[in-house]
DNA sequence: TGTACATCAGTGAACGCGCGTTCACTGATGTAC
DNA sequence: TGTACATCAGTGAACGCGCGTTCACTGATGTAC
């Protein structure tokens, strides 16, 4: 395959960039390699740096498009609710969903990243990670009933945000054991006082 | 130095897991290397063999240490408190403190290892990490005033401390910017109703 | 519209590097008498 | 207590491997006339 046409690069930079955010969140920036994402997207390493500098410019380029992606998702979520209570309880049910817990790299990048945004880890993630948080905090504060844009203010939603991917990220390290479930149970009852279960 | 007495070689073994107890929490298991690690105590890496079978091994075995240390500091911690009260509050003063927060080597290795334990890292920490969780659960469960050993049935308990180690975990994905004590600022004054700030 | 040619997206071999792990070797330690 | 010798903790060169990255090459694409 020597020589796409541009529709056929654009679309591949497109592939490129999707599966890495996928990757991404599942694995961290470490847990996957640039020969596996091309061959997952049909291609051959070499041609990597055609479309990115780096795989650190990759990571970084992959990390914002997780929280464009995960902001849109919510922005939908939240538009099809009734209103603005209804909204926070779709919110908080699937952010401590099973599912969400199983599908990381489909999920908050927030969560997932959060690890690989610390000091330590490299400087590619620290810009999209601190806006995809302000971000979060902001949509997750209106919820409450906070003002527009004051999320990353407000206690409530400062606390909601890490009692929610604590638990998250508490549930994924115990998957498999009954504790796991209970930490998905207690963070909704605590966000909404329903202890009902996952659907 | 060829052939270290018994005395010496047990010294050697000690420092290796101790140090490693340290370098798996500030940096994952992925984070340093054998010959790193073995320098670092003033070894070469042949000798590592001599002590462990291999590195996920080491992993596990430190990775349970760090449990153990931070066990006993926080029954010290506990302890050392006049009454439930003040040693609740001195749990959450530490846990969401900036020293905590700058640290993670010396801290809690729940919120250290949580992506380690993660599925689809290997198997090396699941055991001790959930362990660890048990453990955490019962003594933060007791200080909320649950029964002994039902710390991992106490939802306030397990919903507890998902707000205390998402807090010290955005915490640090933020650092340097001022999200970073919010988050610490916010999850203690949800859980002790006391906004003080880091002293 | 047709032709000649420059461009450049993708290929695949190759690079240097650090990793986890192995192993022949060294020589002080620990033991047997 | 002294001597002879087997043990084995630690050394450092070497292994195969996969990584991120480079580069000469290919040949269809896109452009200029």
């Amino acid at each position: 395959m020597p020589r796409a046409s541009r529709e056929q690069q654009a679309a591949h930079h497109e592939q490129i960039l999707e599966r890495a955010s996928h990757l991404v969140r599942e694995r961290g920036p470490d847990g996957f390699s640039v020969p596996e994402l091309m061959a997952e997207v049909g291609l051959t390493h070499g041609g990597f740096y055609k479309h990115f500098s780096s795989k650190d410019d990759l990571v970084a380029q992959a990390g914002a498009r997780a929280f464009t992606a995960r902001a849109a998702f919510l922005s939908d979520l939240v538009t099809s609710a009734p209103d603005a209570q209804a909204a926070r309880t779709s919110f908080v049910e699937q952010y401590l969903s099973t599912d969400h817990r199983d599908h990381p790299g489909d999920g908050c990048p927030t969560a997932a990243l959060v690890g690989a945004a610390a000091p330590g880890h490299g400087e590619a993630l620290r810009e999209p990670y601190l806006d995809g948080v302000r971000s979060m905090l902001d949509s997750f504060g209106e919820l409450h009933g906070g003002r527009p844009g004051d999320g990353s203010e407000d206690p409530a939603a400062l606390a909601g945000l890490a009692t929610l991917l604590g638990a998250v990220l508490l549930s994924r390290a115990t998957s498999g054991d009954a504790l796991s479930e209970r930490f998905l149970a207690a963070a909704r009852e605590q966000l909404l006082g329903d202890p009902s279960p996952d659907p």
